[in-house]
DNA sequence: ATCCTGATTTTTTTT
DNA sequence: AAATCAGGAT
């Protein structure tokens, strides 16, 4: 927010490079010494650097976040910069809140006025403030993964496109990476070269014009918006450029095109322009990245991994170090992690090294199924808590998986033996229905012109106002240009509405007005939200289904939990907020970029269970990654999308999350979509060396062939057939490195050489694509790699 | 408008 | 196996 940006028009003065070293009589001496000890030469070479473009390249364990938060507190320390003057960005809200944590722990006080938050929130709270710049006001609605494909389905149904053909999903993929390159509707249409690329211009156009209507902005818009309000008014590029006069980015590797623009926005710098490009800006550039190119994961949210490799292009002047050293892992942990990742190709070359000696070998075990896998786990966790010698708490241990879905096995086998665990990630708190309802209320209480949210409520609970009265509503305020808001307050104007939908409409507006008057008297949000629960019927209709079928009881009660819960929540932002005027926008807005209330707890005797995604930047000592298959990790559609070597990384993250005890599990047999499926050890088991594991006979075996044990189940894997038509299997899509340019994709143009033009309408494991034809409308399943079949040259 | 039922689809990964 | 969807009956 503007008026919270401290006023920096006071030039630069003592406050500029020259002091590693503090004098010794400085008022902070003492705490610069206690700051600085126990850093590295490397880290304290990176904690310690002035003014100027800064990159760390930060292997795996090598004490990053530990930089990142001595460097803020030598910052203000040295009084190079104020709290307020720093601009920290993560990738994850739990990464910020850990980085908070820590900055307040050193510098012994709060970080208030401090920007340390996700790229999501900084632009969000920008936008607050300059949205109207864009025609938006400063009350838009942020629609999650979820609203936006909605939006999206509405938006290809009227404009009358097949959606068995092409999929909202794979309409919204397009258009948001499209936001991500930063190219508006307009662009779109321009480079598109396809039929499947017009249909998505025609849909983006619709979709955006949609959004602005609607007050609301996506997850690519805050990134989007932010970025051209930046461009568009100079003044507010360098109000803000002013104010952060210290930028730090965790994660580097995974930022896109948008994120990148917008970190050259604030500080200036940036590559030699490209035509069209505005590029080249003045700034203090005072830039701190830290990143692994190794550990780049994020590539299907556009991530680009040239934004590390090319920093130096960026900014020649760019002080580089490398922090090799690794504190967290046991020589052999890092030796497989090496081996592996050395299977990717260029990449900065990195030695991590450790001194924590060799420790055990990487426990590698195949299970039948992914019920005695879970068994296994859960009996090593067991045995390691009562038999170790260290005595691991459960807290120490992780189970790690690369899909949401694999964890019910494992939390089945956990309840099963009763240990305590917590899932991190998965179903999240804010996806559940109640809670969605609850929050489309206040959005929509909140934004007038939040149609999403209002369609969403206007029938839950029911009444009676069903798919052909919403759409009149919907419809009309289209057509008059009013809100939906002030469409719904007036049903008798709004043309075709059936009389008992008049009549319902009308008592529905009157409630929302009553809360409205709520909201205007600033009432806390929990007593808001309590009022918008009872008042609409919300939770008198729940309180009925307890009192119903008995199926629906425990439902429903555990409805009423997660509401009472989301109660708690705005309560405790009560407690915590300021006396905002805006508290309702600002609990909103916190909501939609807060991803899981139940976040991760430490200490508390809880084995955790979570994606490898989610487990980045963390550490356990003991670490085990589940379903280590060809096909589930690396995961088929990764395949099939020529995503090899960001598997890898992921499978080298996962592997260096572990600081002790590592175990790798595979099963012969998994259940996928209820179907049993016959699959091979994952490729990246056998690219361990083996003198690293503790399974021997895989050391002879994989010594003279690697895929020796692998081949005899390659046969066994004919009872894929016999199973449950899955031809193959994931043994056929086990091409090595098939070059990325064989794999086709979701929509794009073939043409056959019997059949004629097409279009891809799906893509499915074993290298099978599925082909809509043009000329007689039917649809084929091909193999991609046999059929005559060709990609047609967009454009 | 709502509810039921059978068919179809779903699973990458996250802000 | 679970969730969502489409179509038809009430």
């Amino acid at each position: 927010m503007p008026q919270r940006l401290p006023d920096t028009s006071t030039g630069t003065s003592a406050d500029t490079a020259e002091l590693p070293e503090p004098e010794p009589e400085s008022p902070h001496a003492e705490r610069l010494q206690e700051l600085l000890a126990g850093l590295n030469e490397p880290q304290r070479e990176a904690v310690t650097h002035g003014e100027g473009p800064l990159l760390i390249l930060a292997g795996a364990g090598s004490g990053k976040t530990r930089v990142l938060t001595h460097r803020v507190a030598f910052l203000i320390y040295t009084e190079q910069a104020r709290a307020s003057e720093i601009l920290a960005i993560t990738f994850t809200n739990k990464a910020a809140e850990e980085m908070r944590g820590r900055v307040e722990r050193l510098l012994s006080r709060g970080t208030r006025g401090m920007w340390l938050m996700t790229f999501h929130a900084a632009c969000a709270r920008i936008l607050r403030a300059e949205a109207e710049r864009l025609g938006y006001t400063r009350r838009f609605t942020i629609y999650d993964q979820a609203d936006a494909r909605r939006l999206i389905r509405r938006c290809i149904d009227e404009l009358g496109i097949d959606p068995k053909r092409f999929t909202p999903a794979a309409i919204h993929s397009q258009i948001s990476a499209a936001k991500n390159q930063l190219h508006a509707a307009s662009d779109y249409r321009e480079a598109a070269g396809s039929q499947f690329e017009e249909l998505v211009a025609d849909a983006y156009e619709r979709y955006e014009r949609e959004l602005l209507r609607m007050n609301a902005m996506d997850f690519d818009d805050l990134l989007f918006r932010a970025v051209n309000v930046l461009e568009l008014y100079e003044e507010v590029r360098s109000r803000y450029a002013r104010a952060f006069r210290h930028v730090l980015v965790d994660e580097y590797q995974d930022t896109n095109h948008a994120q990148y623009r917008l970190l050259q926005l604030l500080v200036g710098g940036g590559r030699a322009p490209v035509r069209g490009e505005r590029v080249q800006l003045e700034g203090h550039r005072n830039l701190a990245v830290v990143g692994d190119d190794s550990q780049s994961i994020y590539g299907f949210r556009c991530a680009d991994i040239r934004n590390i490799l090319d920093f130096r292009d960026d900014f020649p002047d760019a002080r580089v170090i490398k922090l090799e050293q690794n504190y967290r892992s046991t020589q052999t942990i890092l030796r497989a992690a090496n081996a592996v990742i050395t299977n990717n190709r260029g990449g900065i070359a990195k030695r991590l090294w450790s001194e924590l000696g060799d420790g055990s070998p990487v426990h590698v075990r195949e299970l039948e199924d992914e019920h005695a896998e879970a068994r296994f786990v859960v009996g090593e966790i067991e045995r390691l808590v009562d038999e170790d010698p260290t005595h691991p708490a459960h807290a120490e241990i992780a189970v790690l998986y690369r899909t949401n879905a694999m964890s019910r096995v494992i939390e089945d086998a956990l309840v099963r033996r009763e240990i305590a665990y917590q899932v991190i990630g998965g179903t999240k708190f804010y996806e559940r229905a109640e809670i969605r309802d609850a929050i489309a209320y206040l959005s929509w209480l909140a934004n007038p012109f939040d149609v999403v949210s209002f369609t969403r409520v206007a029938n839950s609970p029911r009444r009676g106002l069903g798919q052909t009265s919403l759409a009149r509503i919907v419809a009309h305020s289209a057509t008059t240009g009013i809100s939906v808001w002030e469409a719904a307050a007036a049903p008798a104007e709004i043309p075709g509405l059936g009389a008992a939908a008049v009549k319902s409409l009308t008592r529905f507006a009157c409630t929302m007005a009553e809360l409205a008057q709520l909201v205007e008297q600033r009432l806390p949000v929990g007593d808001l939200l309590e009022a918008v629960l009872s008042r609409t019927g919300y939770l008198e209709a729940l309180e009925a289904e307890t009192r119903g079928a008995a199926e629906k009881v425990i439902e429903a009660q555990g409805r009423i939990e997660n509401l009472d819960q989301l109660v708690e929540v705005a309560r405790e932002f009560d407690a915590a907020a300021s006396e905002d005027d805006d508290s309702l926008d600002v609990f909103l807005q916190q909501l939609a970029l807060v991803a899981d209330a139940d976040s991760r707890r430490e200490d508390d005797g809880l084995v955790t269970l979570m994606t490898l995604h989610n487990a980045k930047g963390l550490e356990y000592p003991i670490v085990f990654i589940a379903g280590c298959e060809d096909g589930v990790f690396p995961h088929s559609r990764a395949l099939d999308e020529g995503a090899l070597e960001e598997e890898r990384r992921l499978f080298y993250v996962g592997v260096t999350r572990t600081k002790r005890e590592l175990y790798l599990t595979y099963a012969r047999q998994r259940s996928v979509f209820g179907s049993p499926t016959y699959s091979l050890r994952s490729r990246f088991l056998d690219e361990i060396p083996a003198e690293l594991t503790d399974c021997e006979e895989e050391l002879v075996l994989s010594r003279a062939a690697p895929r020796a044990r692998a081949a005899p189940r390659a046969r066994a894997g004919t009872a894929a057939w016999t199973g449950h038509g899955r031809p193959g299997g994931w043994a056929d899509s086990r091409a090595p490195d098939a070059p990325p340019g064989r794999a086709f994709r979701m929509g794009e143009d073939v043409v056959h050489a019997a059949f004629g033009e097409g279009v891809v309408t799906s893509v499915e494991p074993g290298g099978v694509i599925v082909v809509r034809f043009a000329g007689d409308g039917s649809e084929r399943k091909l193999m991609a790699e046999h059929a005559p079949v060709r990609r047609v040259r967009s454009g």
